[in-house]
DNA sequence: CTCGTTTGCCAACAACTGTTGGCAACCATA
DNA sequence: TATGGTTGCCAACAGTTGTTGGCAAACGAG
């Protein structure tokens, strides 16, 4: 596949796409908005991307790139998974873009549910001591983490905004260890 | 205050913006389809709230009506705290519209901010062991009872849907416990 | 150079939005 | 019964939205 002259367009559209989604959420991200941050003509969007929910699936493709941590010690997983996701989430917007959306968004929402059963239920499965439980302590790990991620970076709650990235890890690595190897009370 | 004759539709408005509120969110949730579901015309929403955003801030008015917990043993308050969240959610849709509008409008955010700087700080003033981290555990409390909302009842995670409200008191009330009183890692 | 394709913009459409003003029916009070 | 405010609906406005079709310039293969 030979690379086209328009590639540097489409990418612009998506770079721009994903901050209008990750700010403003899905219906108050126009097209004309984004086309106007890529310096293009809203039509263009339209050509490369088909429609809006087109464009929002491309530009809200997402990869939550969970490291292997097979050489971690078992007891440390916790506080390396909160690690991972504060660091995904500070420096990628997709995330952002996607949650913002997937509250109003039916397509959104499941595109959420799948990232999480697909990415981190592997790594329940692996860990749970009872493998039956390995999806309910993955959705558990999500309560927690997209609950952080929703108070720290959309709602900023002062006191959870204000947490340094390591307080935040100390605070939340326990509740994740404990959903993730925890016994059930 | 006699009462008026209209207070019935003024009622009847309420009822539905906040069933559109929840369902859909601010923007989704139009004022043709508000007016449809309280059968009345659209121009009566405006005369009788104004604005699309104050019938918001109408609808979206919202106590969590925490128990006073007085005579609770300090160890329980976890569960108490899980059991009272769970419940308010289920029982009442002010807060799903609340939260569905809060990720995408500020003023909405601004008022879940307030609801628990103001209801749930409190709760933490009394039990933290230092006051000073009270505001910093009133917003843990935040990052996983809203989490388990956000995942349970708007992105409909199916491990965590499927939860009894026991288990999810049973998983979150540590949590919670901890964030409360718990000591500082 | 020539010609078909690609890239881009302009103008417009149709639908939908919040919002407004006017008009008829109703009601309580005098 | 007359009057002034209340309740409700209809029609319309002005703005915004996603989306489309046509046209001009630039490009690349032959």
């Amino acid at each position: 596949m030979t690379a086209r002259r328009s590639d540097a367009t489409r990418a612009a559209i998506l770079v721009a796409a994903r901050e209008r989604f990750a700010a403003d959420g899905f219906e108050r991200a126009t097209i004309r908005a984004i086309a106007a941050d890529a310096r293009i003509d809203p039509s263009m969007v339209m050509r490369y991307y088909g429609n809006k929910e087109a464009l929002f699936a491309a530009a809200a493709d997402f990869d939550l790139r969970l490291p292997d941590l097979g050489d971690t010690p078992p007891d440390r997983i916790g506080a390396a998974l909160v690690r991972h996701f504060l660091h995904r989430w500070e420096h990628d917007e997709t995330l952002m873009a996607l949650l913002r959306t997937a509250v109003t968004k039916e397509a959104a929402a499941e595109r959420m549910r799948s990232v999480f059963a697909q990415q981190v239920g592997p790594v329940a499965a692996r860990l749970a001591p009872d493998p039956a439980q390995a999806a309910t302590r993955a959705g558990l790990i999500a309560t927690q983490m997209l609950g952080f991620a929703l108070c720290r970076y959309i709602l900023r709650l002062p006191p959870v905004v204000g947490l340094t990235p390591e307080e935040a890890v100390a605070w939340l690595a326990p509740t994740v260890q404990r959903y993730l190897t925890g016994e059930v009370s």
